[in-house]
Parts: structure tokens; C-alpha cells; sequence
DNA sequence: GACAGTGTTTATTGATTAGTGAACACTAAA
DNA sequence: TTTAGTGTTCACTAATCAATAAACACTGTC
């Protein structure tokens, strides 16, 4: 059922627990809006990781990038999906291009595009 | 039902099939691996998409491209899902800014991937 | 007028997804 | 010693996904 997702969400909560209360088991269930129940068995990856909405929730309750999350649960966010159905050929050709490359050449490319002007 | 993938494909099928009689619904149905009453649905859009996987073959028995009909379903192949999946932030960052730019935009991007030397 | 081939319709199904609800066991405080 | 709060476990479920199996109606051909 994963292996990463829960423990390290359960890594994130009890770090806060230490220093707050609020961020017990059952408190972040509630705020996120799911069942303690559940919470405990997704936390010990006893159960697959929860759909996009709960991670998402999860990922600012925790103060976690929202896409790391997604991505530690082998997901990928329906907003980016939808930015490359858009333009399945042009995304699919940079992705599959990109996807051998370091990571400072991938950041180049970002870069530029940012300071790009067109 | 999602509209446009089922027409679409038949549109493809029935191009073909005015010169090959192998392009007949229940022939393409047997080399794609499904029934062909479900076929039938599908591309009558009275039914979603099918999976993945089907999806796939029918792109290679209609001589379509895979990320393009994909798309029509509103899909994303879990390859490209697994480039961004392994690289959430660095791939994040850069659909988000390349979400509203012009195709000559990405265009000169790819190329310059292309090109670049690392 | 039987037969092969076309697409279509109806009723069902098995697997997966994303959880719920209720009870259980433990600890600390009042 | 009741009470409040902690995490955990068990049994179950409603919805969606991705199809199948079987029969139906029509057309052209031999």
C-alpha cells in the first residue's frame, strides 16, 4: 500500500504534535475532515493514500507543498493534468525530453522561461 | 459521457474502413480486445472512455497518436504522470508557467531542449 | 430464404476507490 | 475511579470503472 506516503505524513503531524496539542491524530482527522479511524490507518499505510482532496487538505494542514505530497502518493494534481490535455503534443515532446535531464538543466529551463519574453 | 473521444475515433475507423473492409467495427473491436457491442458505446459516447490500456491499442490500430487520444479522454498517460512523479517541484513549476503560454512559446522550448548541450 | 457480416441494446459483473461507524485498549488527570 | 483524550482495529459500504455475454435488427449475397 505505498510504503512512503503515511509514514511520512505521520513524521510531519507528530513533529507539530510535539509543540502543539492541536495536532494530535484525531484533531488533524477532524480539520481534514476524514474519520481518526481512517487517518490512523492511512498514517501507518495500512490502507492505500487517500483521494487528491484529502491529500491536498493534509498538505496545508501540515504546511507540505501540496505537489510533493500528491507525488509521494504516486498522484499527480488534476490542475497539471489538465494543463498537458490541453496540449498533449507539445507537453508530451518537452516531459519525455526533460525527463532523462539533471535536475539543474531541468531548472535552467524554468528559469528562462520565467525571464523569458514573448 | 465526455462528448468528444468516441466520434472522434469513429470518424478514424470509418475512414479507413471505406478502403479496408478489416476496419469494421467488430474486427477492430477483436484486434483491440474488447466486445464489440461495447465498442459500439464507446464510440457512440454512450458510455465514458475505456481505460488506459484500450485506449492505447486503439491509438495504434487507428495509426493516432497515444498522448492525443489520450487526451481526448481526458487522460494523461501514467508514463508521462511517472516523469512528473519523480520530480514534483522542478516539473510543477515549469507546466504552471508554460500553462499560459502560446505554442511558439513551448515550441522554442523543446527545441532548445532539443538543441542544449549538458 | 438461409447465411455471413454489419452495428446496437440490455442486463450484469468483478475490481477498485475512498472512505464510514462503532467499538477497543491504553494513559493521564480530576 | 470516572472522565477525557490518545491511537487502533474490525466490519462494512456506496460509487465508480472498465468492461462482458447474449441477444436483436438490418443488409447484402449465394
Amino acid at each position: 500500500m505505498n510504503e512512503h506516503f503515511g509514514p511520512y505524513i505521520r513524521a510531519r503531524r507528530l513533529e507539530r504534535h510535539e509543540a502543539d496539542k492541536e495536532y494530535s491524530l484525531r484533531r488533524v482527522a477532524g480539520r481534514v475532515g476524514v474519520q481518526p479511524g481512517y487517518l490512523s490507518r492511512v498514517e501507518r499505510g495500512d490502507v492505500p493514500p487517500p483521494g487528491e482532496g484529502t491529500i491536498v487538505a493534509l498538505a496545508r494542514e501540515l504546511g507540505e507543498d501540496e505537489d510533493v505530497l500528491l507525488a509521494l502518493a504516486g498522484r499527480v494534481s488534476a490542475e497539471l493534468q489538465s494543463v498537458i490535455v490541453k496540449r498533449p503534443v507539445l507537453f508530451g515532446r518537452l516531459l519525455r525530453q526533460l525527463a532523462q535531464a539533471p535536475d539543474h538543466a531541468v531548472l535552467r529551463v524554468v528559469r528562462e522561461v520565467r525571464d523569458g519574453q514573448w
